[in-house]
RNA sequence: GCCAGCGUAGCUCAGUGGUAGAGCAGCGGUUUCGUAAACCGCUGGUCAAGAGUUCGACUCUCUUCGCUGGCUCCA
């Protein structure tokens, strides 16, 4: 029902707010249509819809267009705006729809979906456009916008279909608003992992390396080593075992697995050796599969934790590759659990709490899970075709979920291919969300690796299997880590903890005690020898986003003491080295974020 | 992979159909200094790669590679 927005006096102001945006910015939309329109009669029109903070709309049209287009875009837009038409809401059947947009492919197709008998279409100036609405009342209502950028866009988002020209805006209700968010615009791009990693030196690409396979700098080897050993630390407190296993495989096993019905646009061509095909490795499954399977095994050794951190190899086209986030080499905190269908739940639910124990060591607060389910269309194709398991299997995780409290989201045709899975899907800061840990539920290649043990009766029984990634990749970790920190680590993770900062040159034999003390405990540090100001070491070491750094002159010789400055710029008391020692290893033992 | 844009020194960026520039970094000196940049000098480039147009291409055209923003896809 279109409904015409009006300032209705008994709704939450807040939420009043938010929805005058949307529409304002859905107008937007439709004001920015018509610009198009009258540069380009001939454009056909797709969709137009708000989104997070502005709008877009899908054009196809008989010229590329280049960012040079978007001023005249916006000069247009302002003079329709200026002109301040009425938007009119027009009911009609859908025959006489089709007449009027009789030149708008995109829009009759839209047309034949509509159930209902009538539809709407509103009009503002010489634009009509099929639209459920609402609408603001006048273009003159629309206030502080800017069009940043135009992209392709399949139409109806399928990739075997035409691709349209998308033109992204934002839009607000105050240039103040507007400008304001034009600046966190360019704030977040100091936050990029992309751009702290090489800033900080965690990693590098390289050309002639490849596409999506990073190289870690000294820097980042600290900080994945220092991972890897919370996630050796918790595992062996949790009870996995931990294995290493080959990148490459015969094509025979991946054939058992399934990933080469399934999953073989992700994987890379095979090599031939000898006549016998190889692939590298997507995933390490089938290799823990082959080790539970290297004895006859009994319910008393279940559940059987298998752990690695294991490198594989995915294909991803080109475009899809992003940083450290969407890579081509990886590292998987990767573990399959081997248990009893009465085992799983529990099981399930454990891994899920080891989720929650490492968000809050990391500080991820914002975060939810996701039950991602099969489709019936895809069964056979995306997923093992095997509906009954897969709605048993389904079933089992939305009990152990709800049975311990967790709160999900469910979405549908998200599945690996073997089965149901949690994703924990993470927000990083500056506003993407990534799928961090997963969580997966596999019923099918038990079978057809023949997997069984002998259970308390003497008889033979399949194990469920979990896969599970609860630190995700390191790759994707990390660079979620460099935008959740801001490059500013615990210090815990910093690739260097303490920057010792000598006055003169004379302060050195001291600074050189300091850091052999530091050493000896374990803790990273460096002197910064160099024949400089003190204070462009500060800088220098500010810049590193060094947690603390300890600024040594004539009088903390004298006095046997070290000056302490936090990264924050604060100043903390003049103190013995015993006392920061102290402090240094409390704020690392308990992975503290606060550096007091 | 698809659409568009971009690619100049290690980094950030100027620049032009007629001999390639700056700041920072690096190196060599001078300076020995109290909480975010001391001073002087030097080195550093097949202007992403290849082909074409031109008397002459870093600049114009094409192809390839890479990156960026989206789309598609995903840990």
């Amino acid at each position: 029902m279109g409904r015409i927005l009006t300032m209705p006096l008994d709704r939450e102001p807040e939420i009043d707010k938010k929805e005058r945006l949307e529409v304002m910015r859905h107008s937007a939309a439709h004001v920015m249509a018509e610009a198009v329109q009258s540069i380009f009669p001939d454009a056909r029109f797709g969709i137009g819809p708000s989104i997070e903070n502005g709008f877009y709309y899908d054009f196809e049209l008989p010229r590329s267009l280049t960012p040079d287009d978007l001023p005249s875009i916006e000069a247009k837009m302002g003079e329709i705006i200026a002109l301040n038409a009425g938007f009119i809401r027009e009911e009609m059947t859908k025959e006489k729809a089709r007449r009027l947009l009789a030149a708008q492919p995109y829009k009759l197709e839209l047309i034949d979906e509509i159930p209902d008998e009538t539809v709407s279409l509103y009009r503002q100036g010489s634009f009509v456009d099929l639209c459920r609405g609402p609408h603001v009342t006048a273009a003159g209502e629309i206030k502080a916008f800017k069009l940043l950028n135009i992209a392709g866009a399949y139409w109806r988002g399928d990739e075997h279909r035409p691709m349209l020209q998308r033109i992204y805006g934002v839009a607000f209700d105050t240039e103040e608003a507007l400008s304001e968010h034009l600046l966190w615009l360019e704030e977040i791009k100091k936050r990029d992992h992309r751009k702290l990693g090489r800033e900080l030196e965690i990693f590098i690409f390289d050309d002639e390396v490849g596409p999506g396979l990073p190289l870690w700098l000294p820097n980042g080897g600290i900080i994945i080593e220092e991972i890897e050993k919370l996630a050796k630390e918790t595992e062996l407190k949790h009870g996995y075992v931990r294995v290493r296993t080959p990148h490459l495989a015969k094509e025979d096993l991946f054939k058992r697995s399934g990933h080469l019905p399934y999953y073989a646009e992700s994987m890379y061509p095979p090599m031939e050796i000898e006549g016998v095909r190889y692939y590298v490795k997507p995933m390490n499954c089938p290799m823990h599969h082959k080790i539970f399977a290297s004895k006859t095994r009994s319910y008393r050794d279940l559940p059987l934790r298998i752990a690695e951190y294991g490198t594989c190899y995915r294909y991803e086209k080109s475009g899809e590759l992003l940083g450290l986030m969407r890579v081509r080499s990886m590292q998987m905190n990767d573990s399959h659990i081997y248990c009893s269908e009465t085992q799983f739940g529990q099981e399930f639910a454990a891994v899920v709490f080891l989720y929650l124990e490492y968000f809050k060591i990391f500080d991820i607060k914002e975060y939810y899970m996701r039950l991602s389910t099969h489709h019936p269309s895809g069964l056979g194709k995306k997923y093992v075709n095997n509906s009954a398991m897969w709605l048993k299997t389904e079933d089992m995780v939305r009990r152990a979920m709800d049975s311990n409290n967790i709160p999900y989201r469910e979405a549908v045709d998200e599945a690996a291919f073997y089965g149901p899975k949690i994703d924990v899907q993470v927000k990083s800061a500056i506003g993407q969300e990534y799928t961090l840990a997963t969580n997966q539920v596999d019923f099918a290649q038990a079978e057809s690796f023949d997997l069984k043990f002998a259970n308390e009766k003497g008889q033979e029984e399949r194990p469920l299997i979990i896969h599970r990634a609860p630190l995700s990749t390191h790759e994707r970790l990390v660079g979620f880590l460099l935008e959740h920190y801001g490059g500013a680590f615990p210090v815990w993770l910093a690739p260097v903890q303490v920057t010792v900062i000598p006055v003169a040159d004379r302060h050195l034999d001291y600074a050189r005690k300091l850091e052999a003390g530091l050493s000896s405990e374990g803790v990273r540090v460096k002197v910064d020898a160099r024949s400089e100001r003190m204070s462009l070491k500060i800088r220098q070491a500010q810049l590193d986003k060094v947690p603390y750094m300890l600024v040594v002159g004539d009088k903390e010789v004298a006095t046997a003491t070290v000056s302490v400055r936090l990264r924050s710029g604060e100043q903390l008391p003049a103190q013995s080295l015993a006392s920061f020692e102290e402090t240094v290893r409390t704020v690392i033992a308990d992975k503290a974020r606060d550096l007091k």
